[in-house]
DNA sequence: CTGTATCCATGATGATACTG
DNA sequence: CAGTATCATCATGGATACAG
C-alpha cells in the first residue's frame, strides 16, 4: 500500500507528527551539521551559523528525546561530550536531501522573478 | 553536481530556505489537501482538521505570495472563490510524500516505544 | 461561504552574561 | 569546552465574535 492510497486525513496526521518531530528554524540544520560529521557541541555551532549555545542545548535534548542523537561522556581527560546521530535519524535524510535540493531551486527561481 | 557535493554551509543554507517556505504548523497539510483535490475554502478547512478561519486564511495568503497556489474569483452566481495549486507546488509533493511516509513510520516505531 | 477583527496565551528565538 | 541563567522580544497559534 502506497502513500497516495492513504486516506487524506490520515496523510495529515503522519504529515503532522514529521512536522512535530522536526519543529522549529533548528533542528535540521543541526542534525544536517551532524550527518556531515560534526559531533562536539562547539564544532555543531560553528557549522550551524547564527545558532546561539541556548537554543543549540534545547535543540539538541529535544533531537536525543526523539531518538535521534545520542549524547555521550567520552572517557578521557580531560572528558570531551560528543553526540552521534543514531541510525534512526538517518531514515530522515532523504527527506532532508529533498528539502535541500528543492531550496537550491526555489533559490534560483527566486532569483529570476520566480514563475 | 549532485547535493552531497555542496558544502555544509551551502546545504544549511537551502536546507533554511525551504524551512523558511513551509514554516510553521499548517503550511503542508493545507498543500497536502490541496493536492488531494480541495480547493474551496470551507472544504480545506474541513479536510485539515482544527485549523481555524483565521489561520487558513493567513496561511493561503503566505502559500500566495510564494507562488504556491493561485486564487481566483469564479464568474459564477453567486461567486465562489477557488484555490488551486501551482505547477511550482508540486516540485514539493516528493518531500510532502516522504514527510508522510517517514511520519508513518514513527508512528509505528513510537507504538512499539521506539528503538 | 469566505473571510476579518480582537484579544490573548504560549512557545520559540535572541542577546548577553556567566560557570565548572 | 560545553553548557546554564536571565531577561526580553517576536512569531505562531487559538478563541470568539462578527461581516459582506
Amino acid at each position: 500500500m502506497h502513500e497516495h492510497d492513504l486516506p487524506i486525513s490520515e496523510k495529515i496526521k503522519y504529515l503532522q507528527d514529521t512536522l512535530f518531530t522536526i519543529s522549529g528554524k533548528w533542528k535540521l540544520p543541526v542534525l544536517m551539521a551532524m550527518y556531515s560529521g560534526a559531533s562536539r557541541f562547539t564544532d555543531i555551532q560553528r557549522n550551524v551559523a547564527a545558532i546561539t549555545t541556548k537554543v543549540l542545548s534545547k535543540e539538541l535534548k529535544d533531537l536525543e528525546e526523539h531518538h535521534l542523537i545520542v549524547r555521550e561522556v567520552d572517557r578521557t581527560y580531560p572528558q570531551t561530550i560528543s553526540y552521534t546521530v543514531t541510525p534512526y535519524a538517518f531514515t530522515l535524510k532523504p527527506m532532508v536531501d529533498e528539502m535541500i535540493s528543492w531550496g537550491k531551486t526555489h533559490r534560483l527561481k527566486i532569483a529570476d522573478k520566480l514563475a
